[in-house]
DNA sequence: TCCACTAGTGATAACGACTATCAATAAATA
DNA sequence: TATTTATTGATAGTCGTTATCACTAGTGGA
């Protein structure tokens, strides 16, 4: 016991969160960048803007956002995490352009099915992730009157 | 010209594939452990056994395997691939114990739905990963017991 | 307003998975 | 058996990501 008083964690886990610039610096780029962004990309055009803030940042504020749920990640196929600002607060997937991170909400039917796998397996905290890559209309128009 | 006969490209693209004891050693531990392992950890299981295989000769038979699609890879949560020698040559997809590799075949209703999907949203070249993992039972009962 | 406290930052070292390099080795073929 | 060259293995290098740690700057109280 040290004897401070706290604020007594306000929510589930206690996580004190201040506000920082860099933080509203990388959301924000991150929202008007509106596809997904790899972590590095990201450093790379927040510090192409003049803002100084280092890798360890970018990647610290991006996992937290993720955690907080404030942000969604997917998994590109060569193992780069991509991250992207999103609303909905749901469950879902993407269908993500391998060009330009442009993404589609998908809803893909098989959570449902697979629960019913996973039972009738013997399998239990199941987890999954579903990823869709392709190349979006804009950019296969584009990379045709190249 | 070089002048070499040589056998023609027998298959589509031609690959020479010499047989070589490390390939035979790699694949046997791969079907006698029968589920997904990663690269580093069939490396140390090997050398364990004795044989002094390399980690780049690991590495670079299990990425042949794979593309002669001999062997299903899978990608971990945390972006580690994983690989088991698997029979089934169509594609197909698994569930994955996180902790004994143990995998099951499943079949999600999604590669129809996924082409409706794309089309309907302008992507093309669309390609898609579906991985599950989950606690099988085995491991779910000694976990208990412990 | 000033201060103490500490979350957050940034430079960099470290880490882990994976690949490239290259001399040496060993299958295949003549 | 000799020749050719695919394959190997040790190791350095790449790349994404995380840990370390001294320093900076929000935040809440005096």
């Amino acid at each position: 016991m040290t004897g401070r008083t706290g604020p007594a964690d306000s929510e589930a886990t206690r996580k004190p969160r201040r506000s920082t610039q860099q933080k509203s610096a990388i959301s924000a780029e991150l929202s008007t960048l509106g596809g997904f962004v790899s972590a590095q990309e990201l450093h790379r055009l927040l510090n192409a803007s003049g803002s100084g803030i280092g890798v360890a940042t970018v990647y610290r504020q991006l996992n937290r956002l993720a955690d907080d749920g404030e942000i969604d990640t997917v998994t590109s196929p060569d193992g780069e995490r991509l991250f992207r600002s999103c609303h909905t607060a749901e469950h879902h997937h993407h269908i993500v352009c391998r060009q330009c991170g442009t993404a589609v909400e998908i809803s893909p039917p098989v959570e449902q099915w697979l629960d019913d796998v996973g039972r009738s397996n013997g399998f239990t905290a199941i987890s999954h992730t579903f990823e869709v890559f392709g190349i979006c209309a804009d950019c296969s128009t584009s990379a045709e009157t190249s």
